[in-house]
Formats: structure tokens, C-alpha cells, sequence
DNA sequence: ATTATATTTGCCAAATAATGTCAAGTCAAA
DNA sequence: TTTGACTTGACATTATTTGGCAAATATAAT
């Protein structure tokens, strides 16, 4: 269980001095789920990362890469393949940024 | 669209001149599902990949380090950080590797 | 210890996504 | 133009994820 996204943003918020039910209600989202986010037990929107990037103050992109990590370690946790799978990955991404066509 | 595992089978299938009904019939599954498959329009089951590594008798890991690869690609495809989050991820499946725990 | 507040847990219904199946479509070769 | 191989699209079915609530637990204050 346990997400680095999750671990992240729960450490900002204890930092900041806010309750989860402070940060739910800005977020408009049930104070039970936020719990369950930072803990892992559910993913965030990408939206949601977002918005919580602006309540805490902090980069976006620190937490979408905490993020986006998050469900690809979801992806390979349990594969044997896993490392080269995500070698494998890697290239195919920077070969279509650089032959920019889908 | 158009994955790397589907492209794998289709050329493996094709040089063996097997006809997609044919493969499909072994599997049990529908031939337009297979052609989807191999179009990567959809995804194969983990199972199914071992099937059709015995069929076209090729190694397992090839082709399941191919599905995954797919799988991998398709979370980060359109993000910025997809890089640097294929990075942390494989720090966290190397560490977690080492100490052994969920 | 009792109350008050914060967080977690479990459950279920609703929403969303993935899959299987079929019929009709295209395309190429005979 | 008929046949066989493959593709496409639509739809029903199934599976997974999500949101929301109420009850349970913790944590802290009085």
C-alpha cells in the first residue's frame, strides 16, 4: 500500500498545520476519501493533483511525477519483467518525442 | 494506437503463416478480439500472453516484457513527467526489491 | 473518565472502464 | 463476383473504481 504521492502530500499538510477535513472541503470531496489518498488506498484525479499542488503551495509537477510514479509501480509491482519493462518504456517514449506522431 | 507486444505477435504469427482464426480458436477467444489485440486496440490478459508465447513458441518474457512495456506506455503517454516518474518508480521497485516488503 | 474533534474503516450504490460477442464491412486474391 | 481473412462498430455483459455515508477508532482537551 502506501503511495509516494500520498506520504507527500500528507507530510505538507501536517507541515501546513491543516486537517484533512480542511483540505476535503476546499477540494469540494468527502474527508474519508483524502484519507484514503494519502494513505494510498485510492488514486487522485489528475485534476485533484492539481488543486492540491495550489492549496499546499507547492509544484505542480513535483506531485504529478509523485503521482504518475505511483500508478506505474502499480503497473510492474509484481512482474519479473519490471525493470525492463519500463527500459522498454522509456524508449518508446523518447523515440515518439522525437518522431512526434502518435 | 498500435502496440509493441501486438506488433511482436502479428509478425511471430505471420511468419509461422498461421491465419488469425487459427490462433484465436486455440485461445478460445474471438478473432476480431485477437485482431484487436494485435492492433493494440486492446489489451491482452497476462494469461493470454502466455498462451500465445507457447503457440508461436517464443520465450515468455519476451513477449511479457513487450505487454508491459505497452501497459507502462499507455499511463504515461501524454504526461510532461512521464520520464522522471519511470525513474522514481524504478527506484522504488529496486528498493523495495532489496527489502523485501510490501 | 468524559467529551470533543480528527481520522480511519467498512460497506454499498453509482459511475466508469474493460471485455466478449456478433453482424456487417473492407480488401485482396482467385 | 465469390471466397476467405481480417477489421470495424455497436451493444450487452462483467469487472473495477469511485463517491458517500455511518460507524468505529484514535487523539486531545477538559
Amino acid at each position: 500500500m502506501s503511495s509516494q504521492f500520498g506520504n507527500k502530500i500528507r507530510t505538507l499538510r501536517e507541515e501546513q498545520n491543516l486537517l484533512l477535513r480542511q483540505v476535503a472541503s476546499i477540494l469540494e470531496m468527502d474527508t474519508a476519501q483524502l484519507s484514503k489518498i494519502e494513505r494510498g488506498e485510492r488514486h487522485a484525479k489528475k485534476e485533484t493533483v492539481l488543486k492540491i499542488a495550489v492549496i499546499l503551495k507547492v509544484n505542480d509537477d513535483e506531485l504529478l511525477t509523485l503521482w504518475l510514479a505511483d500508478q506505474i509501480y502499480d503497473v510492474v509491482k509484481d512482474e519479473r519483467n519490471a525493470i525492463k519493462a519500463m527500459l522498454v518504456a522509456e524508449e518508446k517514449f523518447e523515440y515518439l518525442k522525437i518522431h512526434k506522431q502518435k
